[in-house]
DNA sequence: TTGTATGCGTTATCAA
DNA sequence: TTGATAACGCATACAA
């Protein structure tokens, strides 16, 4: 055989009219339970499932989002999934288009678009605001990870995690906590703000230095900790990479971890949870991410009820992840 | 506006017919150069873009393929990049279906043939065998990363990247050089056999020991090695976590690396090429195994010339990386 | 070179 | 509850 079969071969072998097969495949009212049965079991036999394309080109809601993300980013892979079974249960299907090193963003979205999705959910874009701005203009955008000015957002609350972190490290009885900023990075200045208000709230004396985003950042700066002998009960880095090169480094050195200095980071990347590192860190909520931009996006494309008129910004709170990497502090 | 512009708005804007601006948008001949011109202004003018469902719904090929991935496996996301490419190139569109927790790999493979894909590019698949041919018989399916009996397959030579890594360390002088078998893990098995092969024609005598996949199993193999005192002069790891593993504990224990014993990964994982760890590794060509794929894919569909009847096993060889973890034998 | 008519597989409208 | 028919947006065979 090669001619998939159709709607109508079904028909033809159940012996009724398109229209009513049309009617059982879709599981809407209007046929009597027998002629049901009759169609399913000729689908059945004949092995056909309904061509997608077809029925979105006749019906005028293609009931299909679009979503874009980052092939290599590990975070991404957790939101992709997040999504799929938040569409799934609104009843929508996804279209995903990679950005990957041969094929930049603008490609990615032409793809969606042209694909006829009804909104777009948009995991780590880097497109400048304007563009997403004026993107959002023809079609309902949710950006995930990002702020961006009248554009629908969701996002980790970088301020609490940090605020999560820094009671975390006071519980444990750490009074000099030093914090590891990651400067311009998306994020970066929120955590700082939370760690500063932690901190000031427990009345402990900010401790801050530039630290970065990798791995070679964080050796640095705890180089730099260990060169002036003045190493603190406690490192709260940016984020995971961060952290493991500070960890890095002061195992060298021979300094205890987490008996003499407590490391925490933030993201909860793969390697944070490998046996033998044991990372202390924020998980963000993927799921809960990915649940709240679909439905902020559902809530526009049908229009229920108040879909606030303006752009949103949802925030969702990472979660503490307590491994071996954080200890009470020594007497 | 509300609807997209059709085909048919051009047509009225541009003061043509249909089938000119169908024949001015797919760049075949038939149409003067002058109402080419005006048809591509009104296009313009209204942002028109031709609907890939329609098109594809009213041709007889759909010039499509479908490609299930695993969004968290790092080395898929290589792939991705490579069959997008590669796709382009032959002018086919590609569609993907993620493979994540809450979606399985029949789950998305039935999305793909429901949306008419013609050929099937899986990246990684863990279907059962009998279940990969059985499904390579209703569609043309190519599987990379693995080898399948009666299925086309794309995938690292296994057996030449390990002689190629032994090779490496012989050229550096070494000859105590310790193996650590994979296991059961798909690849394993050639990697060992390329070792034993290049091993015994330098005659230099076998050392392997079970080494596992996971960094924790790297430590453990090292511990061993440190607690019997028998420290060889370079270990070749089944794969890059393990050799991270094996590192981790080297360095902790005081023994340096590369000086004192070279350690040598597989794969080139994104780890490998951190800054502070910059471990040798065998790379495997994902650009090479995606367009191999994609070629043996529309080598079937186009049934241009001799696409072998059988199932074929094409296989590419991964290239050493020459970073800091190996060096020269000490005198 | 240009236009007309028909069909792709489905759903929606309407009448029976 | 059923069936005939038009329409979705586009491409193709054929006629002009």
């Amino acid at each position: 055989m090669q001619r998939r079969p159709t709607l109508a071969d079904v028909a033809d072998r159940a012996g009724v009219s398109r229209a009513l097969v049309s009617i059982v495949m879709r599981d809407v009212a209007g046929a009597s339970d027998s002629t049901r049965e009759r169609v399913r079991r000729a689908a059945e036999e004949i092995g056909y499932s309904p061509d997608p394309r077809a029925r979105r080109l006749r019906q005028h809601r293609t009931k299909l989002v679009g979503m874009t993300f980052a092939a290599a980013q590990e975070f991404h892979a957790d939101l992709v999934d997040g999504v799929y079974v938040a569409a799934e249960k609104l009843g929508y299907d996804v279209v995903l288009s990679a950005v990957t090193p041969h094929r930049d963003e603008p490609r990615a979205l032409r793809t969606l678009l042209d694909d006829r999705c009804e909104g777009l959910v948009l995991i780590g874009s880097q497109l400048p605001a304007r563009r997403l701005a004026e993107l959002a203009e023809r079609v309902p955008v949710v950006v995930v990870t990002r702020r961006v000015r009248g554009v629908d957002a969701v996002r980790s609350d970088d301020v609490a995690g940090a605020v999560t972190g820094v009671e975390h490290l006071l519980e444990l009885g750490h009074r000099r906590i030093h914090y590891l900023d990651g400067g311009r990075a998306p994020g970066a200045a929120e955590r700082l703000r939370g760690y500063r208000r932690a901190v000031a709230a427990a009345q402990v004396s900010e401790l801050i230095s530039p630290g970065g985003l990798t791995e070679r950042e964080g050796a640095a700066a705890a180089a730099e900790m260990l060169d002036r002998g003045d190493l603190p009960e406690a490192v709260f880095a940016f984020n995971d990479r961060c952290a493991l090169g500070v960890m890095d480094v002061l195992i060298r050195a021979g300094v205890q971890v987490p008996q003499q200095v407590s490391v925490l980071g933030f993201d909860d990347s793969p390697l944070a949870g490998l046996a033998h590192i044991a990372l202390t860190t924020l998980r963000q909520d993927s799921a809960g991410l990915a649940a709240a931009a679909m439905e902020r996006l559902v809530d526009r494309l049908d229009g229920t009820g108040g879909a606030a008129a303006g752009a949103v910004d949802i925030v969702r709170v990472p979660t503490l992840v307590v491994r071996s990497s954080t200890a009470p502090r020594s007497a």
